[in-house]
RNA sequence: CCGGGUGUAGCGAAGGUGGUAUCGCGCCUGGUUUGGGACCAGGAGACCGCGCGUUCGAGUCGCGCCACUCGGACCA
């Protein structure tokens, strides 16, 4: 039997080599594939299943909230860029540039858009005259393009999909409060929907965006310890309108700039998933994205009748509203079962003789192994509440990970000593000041991850410069 | 962009000192199998990453480029 054993691909052991553990799942997975231009990616079905998924439940939530979808240009002039200085500072060292139209070299390159702020903001422009224009809650789901020095599949694309929110408001507050509310429904998508616990915070003005004047943040706690920041929501106060001369006129028939907002999430987002969830077998998929939250597979489907039955349970899931899929290929039943692991299918049921036999079927969890004999009669109801318990399992588990590498550091070398020895967020007091940012990422490697909603009181003082603190502060490496 | 590593069939690899490519898995066909990556038999599949050069002759030697990968710097 030893001689029989295959010779199957594995993938790395991610307690062994994490990041050579995350290609590997990316491509076994079959969610992504190499394009010949770097950084440029193929969404394979799969891996675009799932962004479908989270589009279509984001989406509605965005609607829910008021928000209409448009589609903007994807060329943007350079004149139209340089508007608003800090913005183009911190955009243009990576844009990709337009030069020729046709075999003509153009009188005024254009850059692949980056980001959509300045072309929203012309737009608005033309279209917002009075306060009853207002606001204007604007979302694009679209590709943008910036020219990166190196890139990975889903966490650093020169192409990547995302969505790109941009408001406009009569008022500072009521900017603010949008910028507070997309913010809380990205915070609430990572953990009600994809199962992984974020922190809330706000940028420090080293990291937040470029023309920005405040940037929130949901950042997340990958399984190594490393961050990733999840979604960010910006408040521009009346920068941009003032650059791109945006007024209206108010109740009180004098002239305003209004004010703006943006806010996006992108497919690293499936980076997210895949580096909180995954594990030795491949991908673990949070039940509400999976593409498959269920695969039927047949044993000894040769038998008289398995097969129909294997499919009447199929159709009775789907008739429940499941996304199932029945695997009736000739591969082998062990050859299914490894197949779906490394896919990340929530949930396999196996159905074979013996099960019909007794009325019942087999359910097997991927996020821990348990196996279920179960009675095919309700087995909508026995489905859906183990989609709900992987659900919960998963967040469980990835809530653990978070509150176990957290670390409160007293000083520069015991946040470097921790950070070497365990990673993970290190949280300091901080007096607020770019030198002392600098300072940590000089000399301990972190850049500052946020200034948590939820503050704690670590000391008077910054640990850094011994100035007094204004803040407790998170520290990371991050993706 | 800087430094290390790597590019040979879909995947993983072998191919001292130059002579037109080998193996395993996968794939296709037929048969036997089927509760953890099945077995037998037959078969197809390679511009050796791309370009230029040296040579009678380049997977092999030289130069350039591209891509992947691991660090770092930069960034969703």
């Amino acid at each position: 039997m030893a001689e029989n054993k295959k010779q199957v691909e594995q993938i790395t052991d991610m307690d062994a080599d994490f990041t050579q553990w995350y290609t590997d799942v990316c491509k076994k997975a079959e969610l992504i594939d190499y394009s010949s231009i770097k950084g440029m990616f193929i969404y394979r079905p799969y891996g675009y299943a799932i962004w479908e998924n989270i589009q279509r439940i984001l989406d509605a939530e965005f609607k829910k909230t008021g928000h209409e979808n448009v589609y903007l240009p994807m060329l943007i002039p350079e004149s139209l860029l340089q508007k608003e200085k800090d913005h183009v500072e911190g955009f243009a060292p990576e844009c990709a540039w337009v030069t020729m139209g046709g075999m003509d070299k153009l009188e005024e390159r254009f850059a692949i858009r980056p980001t959509s702020e300045t072309l929203f903001c012309e737009h608005y422009k033309n279209i917002i005259h009075s306060h009853r224009d207002l606001p204007k809650l604007y979302n694009q789901w679209t590709s943008v393009l910036r020219w990166e020095k190196t890139s990975r599949p889903f966490l650093r694309h020169r192409e990547f999909l995302w969505q790109e929110g941009h408001t406009m408001h009569a008022t500072a507050e009521e900017a603010i409060a949008e910028t507070e509310r997309m913010f809380n429904i990205y915070a609430d998508f990572y953990e009600n929907v994809l199962a992984i616990p974020v922190v809330k915070g706000r940028k420090t003005d080293k990291e937040k965006f470029s023309g920005a004047e405040a940037t929130y943040t949901v950042e997340c706690m990958m399984h190594d310890g490393k961050a990733l920041q999840g979604g960010t929501s910006h408040y521009f106060g009346d920068g941009f309108a003032k650059a791109f001369d945006i007024t209206f006129t108010g109740k009180d028939n004098q002239l305003h700039n209004p004010f703006q907002t943006s806010w996006g999430v992108s497919t690293r987002m499936i980076a997210g998933i895949i580096m909180v969830h995954g594990d030795n077998n491949g991908l673990v998929l949070p039940p509400k994205v999976a593409p498959i939250q269920v695969v039927v597979i047949p044993v000894a489907q040769h038998k008289e009748g398995v097969i129909e039955a294997n499919r009447a349970v199929m159709e009775k899931l789907q008739a429940a509203g499941f996304r199932v899929k029945l695997d009736d290929s000739d591969n082998s039943p062990g050859w299914k079962f490894a197949e779906y692991e490394m896919k990340g299918v929530p949930l396999r049921l196996e159905l074979g003789p013996k099960d019909m036999e007794k009325n019942q079927c087999v359910l097997v969890r991927r996020d821990n192994g348990e196996k279920l004999f179960v009675s095919l009669d309700g087995i909508e109801e026995t489905v859906a509440k183990l989609l709900e318990d992987i659900h919960a399992g998963l967040f469980a588990k990835a809530k653990k990970n978070l509150d176990e590498h957290c670390f409160p550091a007293f000083s520069v070398e015991e946040a470097k000593a921790i950070q070497a020895e365990k990673g993970g967020f290190i949280k300091t007091m901080w007096c607020g000041e770019l030198d002392c940012e600098l300072k940590m990422k000089e000399e301990a490697g972190m850049s500052s991850r946020c200034i948590p909603l939820e503050q704690e009181h670590l000391g008077d003082v910054c640990p850094i410069c011994g100035k007094p603190a204004k803040h407790m502060i998170y520290w990371g490496v991050a993706y």
